[in-house]
RNA sequence: GCGCUCAUAGCUCAGUUGGAAGAGCACCGGCCUUCUAAGCCGGCAGUCCCAGGUUCGAGUCCUGGUGGGCGCACCA
């Protein structure tokens, strides 16, 4: 029995009961049961509406039909799956029997199994890639980037969950006019490299470089003479440190190759802390020139034209932007080119049935362009292509900008969140023998521990911030909030729930009180009458809805359904909690109680795993 | 001007095969000798931007507006 398999049983037992006009088999009639608004309603509803022209009769007469027919095949009671069935308008509420509901959907949870979706999602079963991160070598990499980051990761896992076999891509922009600003700002004024973190002081380096080359144009404009030659020989010095690079030129290579490995070392300390991983990095200095000869090759072919001394190919389709530019006038390819080619790459090195961007918004008109553009190139995968999209990420002042110098840089960003934590949660546990009793045996092992739990809320923290928000829904950080960790709807919350479940099954198991194995096995019975508390259907519920959500975000490539279902969890387990002691409970109701928090535990652990949050045992 | 996107409680936002209006924060009032109070219970709070349309039924779909954000040829 798989843990999303009670609808089934239910369905088993309701749609002999319909009329054979109906023509609902039972997984059509498993399909169409939803929990109602109100627990206290019941915890299935079967609406009626669907019925209601093959059965030429109103839904809520339909309703109130069916449950006469259940009482008179004696499917109703205190023995079998469904207690009753109350007709409300269009709707037939059905109210399970607790404990059997409990037996049917708890074990498989507690044991440790997931839901199964082989064959059932839409997209189930095909062969992805996603391709997410993108960063810029010789840049920053700041809190904007997470969002693409975590979406892209939770993207994947999503997938994978749900039956599709997924190649995380990450395609690096390793070449072009910001890694030549960076080099002439180190030739010109940067100064020697520090020790470490060079990656990042390569980022300040290009903003630099970007401010002055900023003002020196800007001057120039007003009529400055001096300001304008700085400018045009800085221009012209970058022009070829660009074209040393692409050609080999032993000084300009080097020095690239070294600098582009400080970035790239960089990215993979983000990766690892961000526990992310990437199945194939493709990089933009790999499709630069097959980009250029992809040009030729269209150009020839008749698919590309000629316009105004550049090259492209008009896309009437989109209107207000019909002419997609591929080759500048002075011969050189843009990002489009490069896409093309890194596109071309991807369907002839993978047979993928479906290519997902994950790029912000802001590119919409660039990733229709490349589709059609692709499509008009003859390849038939363009209509795999999908670009998601995502809004950005703004603080509370307003939009990041190296202007305004309110960058969040990624080491400073993981900087201030574990002192947020710090001083919020974690000093209170380090100034408390009892509770750092709990985190070790010596001092030694308590703040490893607590080291690495502060890493877990920190990530959970960001990546939950990050994902909990639909995709095109602008998201503000802002460090105060996101590190809040009295109440709310957060990341840290909800390893919260972990952390206490954990505890309480360790202090119960302290004093004997564990959980029957038997309770783990498919058909184990549970005693009538348990599992009747509000609290405690409530949190089944919630538990039920998990696998539908999880098939659903995946499906509308929205993490945010799945954070806002883990909520629900956390919020009906806090509530189980506060009102359903277990320690000092015996037999039957222990039970039930143990294998419903050993449940939630791990119904829980497994939504988070798929947005990438770790689970903890202690906080 | 054209395209994309957003508008739901005081604030931030959930709410997708059309089907029974929700959460957090804020505010007010309760609950810790009891498994983690980072919690729970109760209260307060709505012209789902406006106008039409489709439908038995629209926050959800269509059309047209209003207001905000973003994008529109040699940047990435």
């Amino acid at each position: 029995m798989r843990p999303d398999a009670l609808a089934q049983e239910v369905a088993k037992v309701l749609q002999p009961a319909l009329p054979e006009a109906a023509g609902l088999d039972v997984a059509a009639v498993a399909e169409l049961l939803a929990p109602p608004p109100k627990p206290e309603m019941g915890d299935l509803a079967f609406p009626c509406f669907r019925l209601a022209k093959a059965l030429r009769n109103a839904p809520p007469k339909i309703a109130a039909a069916l449950a006469g027919t259940l009482t008179e095949q004696g499917a109703l009671g205190v023995e079998g799956l469904i207690a009753e069935a109350s007709p409300a308008g269009p709707y037939l509420n059905l109210r399970l029997n607790p404990h059997r509901t409990g037996a049917l959907l708890l074990p498989a949870w507690a044991r440790g199994e997931r839901p199964d979706y082989a064959g059932t999602a839409a997209h189930g079963d095909a062969k992805v890639m996603v391709e997410f991160s993108q960063p810029n070598t010789h840049k920053g990499f700041h809190v904007g980037h997470m969002r693409n980051l975590c979406l892209g990761d939770a993207l994947v896992r999503l997938l994978r969950a749900t039956g599709n076999e997924v190649v995380a891509a990450n395609y690096l922009g390793d070449v072009g006019t910001h890694v030549a600003k960076c080099m002439w700002g180190l030739e010109t004024f940067a100064g020697e490299p520090p020790t470490e973190h060079r990656g990042e002081w390569l980022g300040k380096i290009y903003e630099q470089s970007t401010s002055r080359l900023d003002a020196w144009k800007a001057a120039a404009d007003e009529g400055d003479e001096a300001a304008k030659a700085e400018y045009e020989a800085a221009r012209a010095r970058m022009s070829e440190i660009l074209r040393g690079i692409e050609t080999r030129v032993p000084e300009h290579r080097e020095a690239w190759e070294r600098t582009r490995q400080w970035s790239l070392d960089a990215f993979d300390e983000i990766y690892a802390w961000t526990r992310v991983d990437f199945e194939r990095v493709f990089y933009e200095s790999e499709v630069d020139e097959p980009g250029l000869k992809l040009v030729e090759e269209y150009l020839e072919k008749g698919v590309f034209i000629e316009s105004q001394g550049a090259v492209g190919i008009e896309n009437p389709e989109v209107e207000h932007m019909p002419f997609f530019m591929l080759r500048k006038s002075d011969g050189t390819g843009l990002y489009a080119t490069k896409d093309l080619a890194l596109a071309r790459m991807k369907f002839e090195e993978y047979g993928v049935d479906r290519s997902i961007y994950v790029v912000d918004a802001r590119q919409s008109d660039h990733f229709r362009q490349v589709f059609l553009t692709l499509k008009k190139m003859g390849f038939d995968q363009a209509q795999l292509c999908e670009h998601v999209a995502y809004e950005m990420v703004e603080l509370p002042d307003g939009a990041m900008s190296s202007r305004k110098g309110n960058v969040i840089l990624f080491r400073a960003l993981r900087e201030q969140l574990a002192a947020a934590l710090e001083s919020s949660h974690f000093e209170g546990i380090r100034s408390n023998p009892d509770m750092l009793a709990e985190w070790g045996a010596d001092e030694a092992s308590a703040n490893a521990a607590m080291a690495k739990a502060i890493e877990d809320v920190s990530l959970g923290a960001i990546k939950y911030g990050m994902l909990a928000r639909d995709n095109n829904q602008k998201i503000v950080f802002d460090m105060d909030k996101w590190t809040m960790v009295a109440g709310g709807d957060g990341g840290a919350a909800l390893q919260y729930v972990t952390a206490r479940s954990a505890s309480l099954l360790r202090k119960n198991a302290a004093i004997g009180k564990t959980l029957d194995p038997a309770l783990l096995e498919d058909g184990a019975t549970l005693e009538p009458g348990t599992l009747t508390e509000p609290a405690e259907r409530g949190l089944m519920q919630e538990l039920i809805n998990l696998p539908g959500t999880v098939a659903h975000a995946s499906k509308l490539l929205r993490p945010s359904l799945l954070c806002a279902q883990l909520y629900a969890i956390s919020r009906a387990y806090n509530r189980f909690q506060q009102t359903c002691n277990v320690k000092n409970q015996e037999g039957g109701l222990l039970q039930s109680r143990l294998l419903l928090v050993q449940a939630t535990r791990e119904a829980l652990s497994w939504g988070l795993s798929l947005l990438g949050i770790p689970v903890l045992e202690r906080m």
